[in-house]
DNA sequence: TGGCAGTATATTCTTTAGTATAGGGTGTAT
DNA sequence: ATACACCCTATACTAAAGAATATACTGCCA
């Protein structure tokens, strides 16, 4: 089995390099210190099993490097290594075709076991990936400063069935209401959000509910 | 080791349960058929180093058997166990607070490492959160299958204001274009996204990016 | 060359959304 | 007891949204 392993930092490869030799058998690992010594070893070896890439290394062009590697190498796993757990560089790594995003942060056995799992064909996503963020809904958790806290507790029932994407009509027949009283309640949701009409409401509601 | 093992088809837990004898050297492996069977076990048994939990079990009241599972043992990594491969149902087992969601498509050599990996701390999150959209506004980069794939640009354009919460008469402005123009193209969006209003449109395209 | 999809516009019309004003009903706190 | 905040309804109005139909220009494909 053959490992090719890319960081600047000699005591990262190293340690890397001894969790890859628990890989396998045998398992030989090759060392590049920049992104230049990683392509030519990318394109003189005959068969590649496993490669990390270190995503900040200087001479280094972030993802165009892995760009590269993943075209030299269509079907080898790519895995990237960050010491930032950045959302965005997460996702910006699987777009870029990586099968792996590894934090430097990551404990020796959980490194081994990621790595196996890539190896076997499926992809690590950390879990920091939900730490910060990963996208939900919650049933109705709000943070306390939120301008939808001002909301009275019928504007609130009505905002909940305009973001559902209803009409007034719809809504008045929902909460039983006439729907008058629906244009009342909806007055005061625009005028707390700020809002010009009912869809730009449903903007600035969700984007407060996401990005609390 | 310990190992809790939960589904109601035995052939799931028969497989299982060979892939958890090869966690390490000497594994138990207790199985159960329904979720009262489990948690009677749980209750039991004096250590357990992982549960793995079927989501759809006879009986099961999907999420709040994990919850329950998770309060009697707080500090027991709890894979689930899936057939189908949900978005929702991945974000919700996390929100629950799972280790690691398992699609039983997974392959012997992944599921064996995703148990791995589970074990040793991280969280398995698989691949199909990014093959199924788990990005979030990305530059523009839509499933290839989604609806609104089926816009044509125009109609992906004024969707865009749309989101943005302007009126017709604003997104013509921005387009350049007259107000009854943008109607035809909001006609267009509305039919194609089934939608009964524009409002309705905006929670349909939101749903459609966030969680395909 | 004719058909087709997409784009843009105009006109006409009905429905919905949104504002304004006015009234009456709850509570609850000062 | 009386203010205050919230809730519900009513009437009347203007503005915007949405449906329907018709015309016309482009580029593209068979």
């Amino acid at each position: 089995m053959r490992v090719l392993l890319a960081d600047d930092h000699k005591l990262v490869r190293d340690a890397l390099a001894f969790y890859c030799t628990r890989l396998a058998e045998d398992v030989e690992v090759l060392q590049a210190e920049t992104y230049g010594e990683a392509e030519a070893l990318a394109g003189n070896a005959d068969a590649l099993d496993l490669i990390i890439l270190d995503l900040n290394m200087p001479g280094g062009t972030g993802f165009d490097g892995v760009d590269a590697m993943r075209k030299r190498r269509p079907d080898t796993p790519i895995v990237i290594l960050s010491g930032s757990i950045r959302h965005q560089d997460m996702t910006d790594a699987f777009d870029h075709g990586a099968n792996g995003y590894m934090p430097k942060t990551l404990g020796g056995d959980a490194m081994l076991n990621a790595l196996r799992l890539v190896m076997s064909g499926e992809k690590f996503i950390p879990a920091a990936l939900y730490e910060e963020g990963g996208g939900e809904e919650a049933t109705d958790g709000l943070p306390a400063d939120s301008p939808l806290r001002n909301l009275t507790p019928r504007e609130q029932d009505v905002l909940k069935q305009l973001i559902e994407g209803k009409s007034n009509k719809e809504i008045a027949a929902v909460l039983d209401l006439q729907v008058v009283t629906v244009k009342l309640h909806m007055k005061g949701i625009l005028r707390k959000l700020g809002a010009a009409n009912r869809t730009h409401a449903v903007k600035i509601a969700l984007d407060l509910k996401s990005a609390a």
